[in-house]
Formats: structure tokens, C-alpha cells, sequence
DNA sequence: GTGAATGCAAACTCTTTGCATGACT
DNA sequence: AGTCATGCAAAGAGTTTGCATTCAC
């Protein structure tokens, strides 16, 4: 786990805490779940994880908590498979990446690019819109599909 | 219709021919209500549009059309509602743009910014993906819903 | 006439909700 | 004790598929 995801775990602990929300098993097992993936997860990767770890925890627990979660602005939602919505960790400082996704196989890999976040906000200043946040997803043949 | 939403349709059927499909009575509706769309629309939407023309076109033949359309690179598919795909014209020439959607009403917007265009072109050389396409969805409140 | 395309209904996947039980403070 | 959170099961929404029928070529 790297030293962000550590601080956004307990950062989120805090804000789970100072927002009246008792210390919830299965909520804190999602939460762990998430600061241990680098890249944006399903709620049944996250379902998964946690079962893994020898939880019970059903479904309709994930998807509350993560619920919940996005409402506080700690969880990102993405939605860009075909019908099934991703979540991963928002950081405090507003530090994210963006996605690339491989039409053939499906892989998901993430980038950064702070030319584009650029030109994203000067298109949102422009706008008559109160842009609050953004997401990017290319789309294309990942370096495995592009020579097989 | 715009003209290029014209000149669109006719493209569309032309690559239809091309490719040994003949001529369905769902599927040139389907084309005709994409065409008089100028922004992106659900299966939903788009059954409405053609069952409002008089048609009893069933939703599996809006989903068939749309899938073959979207394989032909005739239709772009976006994925921005909470589980709700949309579809829009996707132009020959390669002229797009993008979306604006309000967090609080749902309602979506579409934009252009040549320099965004720009940016995303440079980030996608520098990425050892071959990238054929981007999305850019900017969320916020709309100007009707930031000043209620 | 042949095979593609269609409409209908059923199946399927992902997600949400109702409700009785269990757990934190 | 009070009530928030949970698990399970059922419901819901969007999409896909099976199949007999219709239609274009």
C-alpha cells in the first residue's frame, strides 16, 4: 500500500467518524479494500476482497457503504465498462488520474498528465456549468492486443 | 437537422450497403431518430422518437441496431448515467464533442474546445496504448440548478 | 426460397430496497 | 436501550438472448 493510500485510509476514517457514522465492519473492510488497490475496482472486486479476507459480508453492504462513501466525497464512482460502475480512492489534495481502457481485452490502466488537467480546467472556466470535477477515458488497443 | 446530421445519415446508410446489410425498417429509424438528435440519447429515448413515428419497433431491435452501429463506428456509445448508456452520431470527418452533466437535474450538456482536443491528442501519443478514441465528461451544476 | 431482421417474452446482470437480526456507543 | 448497520432475499432497471414469424433480396 503506498504512503497516500495509507493517509486516505485514515483520513476517511476520520471523516466517517467526525460525520456521526458508528464503526461499521463491513464499511471499514470496503475502505480497506480500496486503499489496497492502485486502480479502480468493481464492487464485486471489492465484494471479493473482503470475502477473501473470511468476511461474510453480502453485497448490498458494499454497494451501501460505497454509497455512502461517494456522497462524502471519498470515492470516486466511474462508470466506463459496459454498464458495470468502478470505484476507487479520491485523495484529499484532489491528486487523480485518468483511465485508458483496452477495447479488446478489457484492461484497465490509469495515466497522469497534468497538460490536460490543465486545459480540462481552462475549458471548465469557460463554461456556464459549476464544474466540479472530470473524467477521461481513452480508449484503444493496450500494448499486448496492439501487437497480438 | 443540421447538415451534417443529413450528410451523416446518408454515410450511414451507404456503409450499411457496403457491409451486405439490407435494408430493416427498425434499423433506418433507429438511423433517422439518431440523426435528428443533436445530442447523445438512451435506447430508451430513441424508441420513444421512432414508436412516436407510428412504428411498433420492439426494444431488442433498438438494442440490435444500436450494437451493429457502434461496431461499424457509424455511433459513439457513452457511459454517463448511473448505469444508463447513451448513444450519438459519431461523424466520419472525426468531429466530436463532449459532455457537460449536471449532478443535481441529470440534464446533459455538449461542448467543443479545440485545445482540450489538443492536449488529449498529446497525451495519448506519449502512452504506449494506440488510442482510437477519448470521452471527456465534466460534472457540476448547471446554470439552472447553481443559482435555484 | 433463403437467410437476415424483427417483435415478443424470458433470461441475465448489476444495483437497490425491505425487513428482521445483530452490533456499536 | 436506542438506533445505526448488516445480511439475506426479493425487487428493479437496463440490456441481451431464444425463438417463431416476417420481410428483403
Amino acid at each position: 500500500m503506498t504512503q497516500s493510500a495509507t493517509a486516505w485510509r485514515e483520513h476517511a476514517g476520520d471523516v466517517l467518524r467526525q460525520t456521526g457514522h458508528r464503526s461499521a465492519a463491513a464499511r471499514e473492510q470496503v475502505l480497506d479494500a480500496l486503499a489496497e488497490r492502485d486502480c479502480c475496482a468493481t464492487a464485486q472486486d471489492l465484494a471479493d476482497d473482503v470475502q477473501r479476507g473470511g468476511s461474510r459480508v453480502g453485497t448490498a453492504s458494499v454497494y451501501r457503504a460505497l454509497e455512502l462513501l461517494v456522497r462524502l466525497g471519498l470515492v470516486r464512482r466511474l462508470e466506463m465498462g459496459h454498464g458495470t460502475a468502478r470505484y476507487e480512492a479520491a485523495y484529499p489534495d484532489g491528486e487523480h488520474h485518468h483511465h485508458l481502457v483496452c477495447d479488446r481485452c478489457g484492461k484497465v490502466t490509469q495515466f497522469e498528465d497534468p497538460e490536460l488537467e490543465a486545459a480540462i480546467d481552462q475549458a471548465a472556466a469557460r463554461l456556464d456549468y459549476q464544474v466540479g470535477a472530470h473524467d477521461v477515458v481513452l480508449r484503444g488497443a493496450c500494448p499486448d492486443c496492439a501487437t497480438a
